[in-house]
DNA sequence: GTCTATACCAGGATAGAC
DNA sequence: GTCTATCCTGGTATAGAC
């Protein structure tokens, strides 16, 4: 591999311009020109935008499924709701920019590549209705979507807050959701998970 | 005024096709050929597509601010935190589909009209900066955000949540906010506001 | 004062030469 | 695998009809 590899550095230049700029306001030229490349030249490794879009996003949304899974394969604790949400929001954190850009850019995405926004829907609804526990009241369903939105502002924190450490925005953000959901204070350890059901 | 006149109507074809398909997603030719004339007539009335978009979400902005003066404006005591927040989500939920706008298209509307984009910014870093109270600690800062977020699930919760009643929402979403926040539960009127202050 | 016709340029996409 | 040339659509600008 002589090269570092001409559809790697496309791929590379668009995560960069689409996060900064945003999806539909960076155009092929600008990655082209940034590349050294003509237009036509991304058309031979990515056949239309969308797909290079979809190149940048897809990650985030594979480990998201992962988590969401892993959630829904336990019971309804409040020891394993606690991990859940830390588990969200780690991954979220691990992939903050392909987030940023399905936050920022819901509209172009939405009408751009519906079905991989469709399983995105998909993923966060299931997480939501985990996170409600089993016979929710509307209140629970609510206050489900109210953590898990809680969580997202670590997203929107850098611009914000730049100035606060990421371990007590973690920290804080995870109290706050648990907070959201009716959760007592975390011990350090997750004992009795078995006890009194959440409010 | 024999016509709706043509302008009004523009506005009011522009807000819909915005908030249904997003900013970058409609042309004007679609705007043009709902209202019935031409794209050239467009701009007779509205020098370019940004000032289309300014006079959709001006007024929006516009009441957004006297939320944040008003809040601005009271001594950092629990039940005026609560009124505010309440104050808060009463204007989201007022201009609803414009705020769903300024969130889905953020990235488009940052790119545009940078100028409004940035006083949404401000007013919601003082609105942060006030919940927050005074000498907060990042946690209070973290928080405060948290719970603002909070509120804007009130914007997806149409398309998560369709069947929950808008009351049961206002009230869960602001209980949510306060928990985030650490004030105990509402009484009925916000009696004793004087007394002890939040976490 | 209100609108149409028309032309311009940028951006996404395609065909075909090298 | 990369380029040139070309097409179509969308935002914009202007001249001029009514």
């Amino acid at each position: 591999m002589e090269v570092a590899d001409t559809r790697t550095r496309i791929r590379a230049v668009a995560i960069e311009l689409f996060t900064t700029q945003g999806y539909e306001q960076t155009s092929l030229r600008e990655i082209a020109d940034r590349v050294g490349v003509t237009k036509a030249s991304l058309y031979y490794h990515y056949p239309s935008k969308q797909e290079l879009l979809l190149a940048v996003l897809r990650p985030l949304v594979v480990e998201w499924r992962q988590a969401v899974d892993a959630a829904e394969a336990l019971p309804h604790t409040p020891a394993n709701v606690r991990w859940a949400l830390e588990n969200c929001l780690d991954t979220m954190l691990r992939h903050r920019s392909a987030c940023a850009l399905f936050i920022r850019d819901t509209a172009a995405i939405l009408a751009t590549v519906q079905p991989l926004w469709a399983e995105l829907l998909e993923l966060s609804a299931r997480l939501n209705s985990w996170l409600a526990g089993p016979s929710p009241t509307s209140a629970d369903r609510i206050r489900a979507v109210a953590a898990t939105e809680t969580l997202g502002v670590a997203l929107t924190s850098t611009a914000l807050m730049p100035d606060v450490p990421e371990d007590e925005l973690r920290r804080t953000l995870l109290e706050s959701a648990a907070a959201v959901l009716g959760l007592r204070r975390a011990r350090t350890r997750p004992v009795d998970a078995r006890a009194a059901k959440p409010a």
